[in-house]
DNA sequence: ACAGGCGAAACTTTATACAATCCGCGCCCG
DNA sequence: CGGGCGCGGATTGTATAAAGTTTCGCCTGT
């Protein structure tokens, strides 16, 4: 009775705008379409979304607090734009956590669990082959809150969720090449070692995994001061 | 991060009082005034803290996203109750996650920083021989608050902050005795270890502390029952 | 020609008014 | 006499309008 899901986080009702904006503004971050610093108007949001300013104040309130979008008083709400610092937590905060969430997933592992991760392997490979850059940033992002939400932890799911969107916007301002985000190759091999309950090896292979994501960034210093004065220069 | 110089006024207690409402709320739960389930009216927070509806709706929405106030649609906000289940999982990120935050916070120690931490065992000290439950309970939760911010890493702060909360309505609902909210003598110990640098006592002692809380509680599910129908019939 | 200041426009912020929803109570019917 | 039904009060959800602040453009003075 633990796991089940309450209408807090997860209201599907079309009712609940709200949510379909964040989720809206969310999607279009995960996939990169949304740049750090990008303005995010009210007005213009409403619009799209045939909400009133309102509805689109709250959704952008939580998402300043999940920490991908920055409020400026009087100025409006912008896309976040992580620092080199804030990357280095993000991604220590991933070790930390992720590793833990796939002994729970393991734990709690079903054969419907399994092939809902076997089927979105799947996802990611087609829309790889397919070279649709976009949906295989979002997948490979949502590979991870997929085990998170298999290991029926909410807590850790939560923070997750804004882990892993705010590492979406990191990986898009600090990657060095343009290979895909996520290598696919590892989530197969995670999902290996949960389908053969082996925790040392899943946690072992989340672990080397992120810490792969995270040598392939550039976060020298100087390249925060430059990003800094570019941005200050720019605005 | 930003420049602490904003020319104009700028009073972060009388211009921003979303945040004086956020706080006041949370100060009020983290001393236990505030019992979970209790109704918080829009227009009741407003009158007290005078202001209007909408800013209290945007300081409750901001409680609701760190757990500690659940809103009903169209029912209003009320002070979240955890089951047990939930008191399992944020304890078990407290135990994941303070131990590394010490880690950090040795190495973030500055005498200064020591200094701050011993003041804060001594207030803490005091408030115990005065019998001031209150102050004891908020203090208490505060010295793991005090720690995080030492570390200087800003998302675990973020995520600690939100477990202490929770945690403080959880051993006010759970607890088995009277006994003294968070043992000052393990803080003691804590500070201690961080005082020589020694990282594996240091982890050691916050571990067995959050083990030692958490064993005081009582989360066997059939409490959860019993106090949910005693509260149903007592509101 | 350039620097500085003034003014208007656009935006966010805040407050208020309106609409929808839910709870409680009384009434009517079985 | 008990239960179902409908209405009234209250509270929340939403929208709109007013107020404050910032920014950008233009104009004037040097």
């Amino acid at each position: 009775m633990a796991a089940k899901i309450r209408p807090k986080s997860d209201a599907p009702d079309a009712s609940d705008r709200v949510s379909r904006i964040r989720e809206g503004v969310t999607a279009a971050i995960l996939e990169h379409r949304l740049l750090p610093g990008t303005k995010l108007g009210e007005d213009e949001i409403g619009e799209i979304y045939g909400a009133s300013r309102t509805l689109v104040r709250t959704a952008l309130q939580q998402l300043a607090h999940e920490g991908i979008v920055n409020i400026e008083k009087n100025r409006g709400a912008f896309v976040a734009r992580p620092t080199p610092a804030d990357a280095r937590e993000v991604f220590e905060a991933r070790r930390l956590i992720e590793p833990t969430i796939v002994d729970h997933a393991i734990d709690a592992a079903s054969p419907a669990w399994i092939d809902r991760l076997q089927q979105h392997l799947t996802e990611e490979r087609e829309a790889e082959l397919r070279g649709d850059a976009r949906a295989s940033v979002r997948l490979s992002g949502e590979f991870h809150g997929l085990v998170a939400e298999m290991s029926g932890h909410s807590i850790y799911l939560g923070f997750l969720k804004e882990l892993i969107a705010r590492s979406s916007l990191i990986i898009l301002l600090y990657r060095r090449h343009d290979a895909p985000a996520c290598g696919n190759d590892h989530h197969a091999g995670i999902v290996a070692a949960i389908r053969k309950r082996d925790k040392q090896a899943a946690r072992a292979q989340m672990l080397s995994h992120l810490r792969e994501i995270e040598a392939e960034l550039f976060l020298k210093d100087s390249a925060a001061d430059e990003l800094r004065l570019a941005d200050v220069l720019g605005a």
